[in-house]
DNA sequence: TCCTGCTTCACATGAACATGTGATTTGCTC
DNA sequence: GAGCAAATCACATGTTCATGTGAAGCAGGA
């Protein structure tokens, strides 16, 4: 028996899932609240469920914090968001806080059903307009590629700058001198414009190299 | 009507997927190759296909390596991985190659022909142990919270070193004597334990601070 | 109240860095 | 083979940085 949690302050939406699920032979769905902090309440007294739907805009807390509360306290409730909100910011912050599935509300209520089974058979249901959003964010890091034209050694010297080496360090690491680090270093500075190491480390770490 | 290309090397595999989907009244898989080399002398002659399938284990050019030349060169085609390897470096690579899509091998007929819709509604079909994966690349940033106790005025002159200012362009940003600059580095590479500005500016943009 | 930590400033020394000028060797291109 | 970029090294000068020592005002906690 699958026992289920809701956190949704809209009564209409939040009496409908909870009676459907209820109505499913293997869940239970018994608990449902409108804020995190009547759920967090509920916590205190009962069994804390196996899954908990939330939605994000809430009375009080968000459900973005909640999430974060919410797993701190009961690891191993998974957390299904169910939420009007797709945008990048939103769902990245509900990830990242430990909700393990993004659910868009016009979601139909057989398919909550089963991203909830699928939820506890360690997969992570997502809207289809979500998970395209969220292979995005991999995708991004692709599109930048600045390219500054600097030759294999600029960026071997480029290299022991970030690893906060000194010019004389790098000059033993490549087995060179210290000089020709020096010339390399003004090189450096000419081709990314730049005219400091920590502007050169700055730019490297920020991917612009 | 949906046209699909397939690489994939096991002839068996290629074989079934590619009658069951030409089979599909919507659905057009006329070529199915063996290596991505393959498919790119394909597509310079004919037509790219909507959507790829692609294997990663492949002879020649990995299939990765497939997905960046590919959507280089046509960017419209999407790509949808169909491999047994559910490594994260694989799905992550895959990805950030270019993939919309990552299906384990043991993924039924249907649910493939089910994925590939998705895939042109504009999701990004997964098999459920790689979404949670994939989700679990958000969280690791999560448990990585160092929080130096740095204070207010020291995070605001590593944020000046961080701009690659220098210890007098500091002093003049914050209005203070370029002693008291010196004072709170000091004390900055005393909490931080390190012994460089370059450190310092590694250290936080690596967001360890 | 005393102590501690934060912020502020000062002086001093040696090391590291930025910049300029100049030079040699190697390898690639026209 | 002349020209050019890259990589190597040298010398010189002035600036910036790292580090130590010392000190004063101020706020908050023991």
């Amino acid at each position: 028996m699958i026992t289920i949690g809701i956190v949704e302050d809209n009564v209409k939406i939040r009496n409908l899932i909870q009676r459907y699920l209820d109505m499913q032979e293997d869940m239970s769905c018994r608990v449902a609240m409108d804020s995190v902090e009547e759920m967090l309440e509920y916590l205190k007294e009962y069994d804390p469920p196996d899954v908990m739907l939330m939605d994000i805009q809430l009375p009080g807390m968000s459900g973005i914090e909640g999430i974060g509360i919410i797993k701190k306290e009961y690891p191993d409730i998974e957390i299904l968001m169910l939420t009007i909100y797709h945008d990048s910011h939103k769902i990245f912050d509900s990830l990242v806080a430990g909700a393990s599935g993004y659910l868009l509300k016009h979601t139909s209520l057989p398919e909550i059903k089963e991203a909830i089974e699928n939820l506890l058979e360690g997969g992570a249901p997502m809207s289809p307009q979500i998970a395209r959003k969220v292979i995005q964010h991999f995708k991004k890091p692709v599109a930048e590629k600045p390219e500054s034209d600097l030759t294999a050694r600029e960026q071997d010297i480029v290299n022991g700058l970030v690893d906060g080496l000194s010019y004389k360090m790098i000059a033993d690491r490549f087995d060179i001198s210290i000089d020709t680090v020096r010339a390399h270093i003004r090189n450096i500075y000419r081709k990314l414009h730049v005219n400091s190491k920590a502007e050169v480390i700055a730019k490297s770490l920020r991917g612009e190299i």
